[in-house]
DNA sequence: TGTTGTTTTGCATAGCTATGCAATCTTTCA
DNA sequence: TGAAAGATTGCATAGCTATGCAAAACAACA
């Protein structure tokens, strides 16, 4: 319709091809009437490059990584890659998920996921995918990671409640299989430790990052008797939960009788009823991060890339550990 | 390597196809010892169909937009559908989005969003691709809607607040682009003047769907000297927000001085604290239906589907008025 | 064994674009 | 005007798999 060959049609859409001003104007124009609009299937055939990369999360109902996932998918798409869009809940449906993510030739994979089974992760090494984890531990030749800095932000919680001369810390962790939450553990342990605590004073109380999850492990402290004046929950879904529970279970308030600090500064730890003291993971410096790991992954596309950045995590006093607003 | 033509290595990965036993187990294994996988690209070429689909949203703060979406994707892998996600804020990306989603030959299009300009629904039309609205108003030739009874739930709020002899209501509306708030606010109008309340009783509030804007609403319609007694929200974090404001910038308690509706039935709902009643739009449903309006949009490719379902909305009752845990 | 019917296999092609290369056109300058 | 340099264009091909068709292998039966 132009009256130009398919190669001035494809250069048209081509930014960087060498095509007059004319000749691309004539092709536009007859695209626009047609309707026509270039199709990307052929060049990921051509290119082995399909700019498509697969996200694999889980646990949506976190605001955390729903926000993630929101700045994720913007950064992506500035940078000219598509989602592939991955919810998985169980590690035995990831398998099956990569397989497909590959089967569409994605460039990258970025999961919040702690990578199941080690046949996974051969496989993607075998393929050449890399892959960039938030928030979980695993490595290996294409994995890279960026963490926000749990460790430190645990210390952090244990030094404040220290301060605040709290004598019965609670510990309200998240699954086991969380890397992060049990690196958030740790440095709370090892807080409490440098401030003299005794270990035996630590209740620890295991929840699922859940709201109820939360609230049910403070019924069942008040079960054991214990009466805290500390908590630093591995999340502000639980903390939530635990702060409701307190008022209502033991008759505690918050700051009043007990302190408390959670993970994730999810919107709903700002807002008055809970007014939440908790860590920001950085996001946008994490997604940053992570644009920049994959980035450079693609552009080395044959070398492993296997590197880790530690975001540091920032504490935002409110309300629960007795900050005015 | 299985020492079989590339057909048969095709044939062995089709479950349809037509090929022994031994030779598929042949090439399975070399397969497996090679790393291969099939490559779905050249099949997307052949038939026209990815057997992708474009999921377009915003606003996944909104813990119901992030459940709805973690169900639909959910749904379409179970389907062999994959997700390519669109995050877009504003009706402008809007279109280019669409360019990129069209560009890698996505069979059809999920959207929570007003699609934007007329331009966007023309071409959608001219490709022939299939949409599907979630509690969008749009109609058109290739464009199918499911929508949950806004109408009705606003008249049941209305009826609600009539029943317990509500003389000061406020509709706490989101955004006037919204089709989905409007309804409700209409249904609400409608609920109110069939109960007879006097049209001038009731208070107009206009938010942006956030908890802050819910807070400062409440905040203004103290300073313009009203006094509220029930509040219709459009959206369950609004309603948030208003409960708190209530509280601190009013002095007023739900539901002894106000009683208060939300919409969505969020997880935060349920937060005792909060304790709201709220519209439970069945997003199973919803969400099933909408994989039945694509699978039949997929399988009659090239007739245009255009079909509304409207999804009735459950009164989930708590304390915020008056109901007991 | 010969015949017929059934299953399996390989051949060859299509699908649409990007791009190297050669051919053509345009510009510049002597 | 002619030549050389540069810009633009078209040709032809590659990329990998699914599938119709024909050929081949196999099974069943008389």
């Amino acid at each position: 319709m132009a009256g130009v060959s398919q190669s001035a049609v494809s250069r048209a859409f081509s930014p960087t091809a060498s095509i007059s001003a004319r000749t691309r104007q004539k092709v536009l124009a007859a695209a626009a009437s047609l309707g026509y609009r270039p199709n990307r299937i052929p060049a990921i055939m051509l290119s082995g490059r399909s700019y498509m990369v697969g996200v694999v999360i889980g646990g949506l109902q976190n605001p955390f990584y729903a926000t993630a996932l929101e700045q994720l998918a913007t950064a992506l798409r500035e940078n000219g890659l598509q989602v592939m869009l991955m919810h998985v809940e169980d590690a035995v449906t990831l398998d099956s998920a990569l397989d497909q993510l590959v089967s569409y030739r994605i460039d990258a994979v970025v999961t919040s996921l702690a990578i199941g089974s080690d046949t996974v992760v051969r496989a993607l090494s075998q393929l050449g995918i890399p892959v960039v984890c938030f928030n979980s531990s695993r490595v290996g030749p294409w994995i890279s990671t960026v963490n926000s800095n749990n460790h430190g932000a645990g210390l952090t919680a244990a030094r404040l409640l220290a301060h605040n001369g709290i004598r019965y810390p609670v510990w309200l962790t998240g699954p086991v299989r969380n890397a992060a939450s049990r690196a958030r553990g740790e440095g709370f342990r090892q807080g409490l430790h440098d401030a003299g605590s005794p270990p035996a004073a630590l209740s620890v109380l295991q929840g699922d990052d859940t709201y109820d999850s939360g609230y049910d492990a403070i019924a069942r402290l008040k079960k054991r008797g214990v009466r805290p004046d500390g908590i630093f929950a591995s999340n502000d879904m639980m903390a939530c939960g635990a702060i409701d529970a307190l008022r209502e279970c033991m008759g505690l308030h918050c700051p009043r009788d007990v302190i408390i600090l959670g993970y994730d500064n999810i919107p709903q730890a700002a807002w008055r009823s809970y007014d939440l003291t908790s860590f920001s993971q950085h996001t946008e410096h994490m997604v940053a991060r992570t644009m920049e790991l994959l980035d450079e992954a693609l552009a080395t596309q044959d070398t492993p890339l296997s590197r880790t950045y530690v975001v540091d995590a920032q504490l935002i006093e409110r309300g629960s550990t007795g900050c005015a607003p």
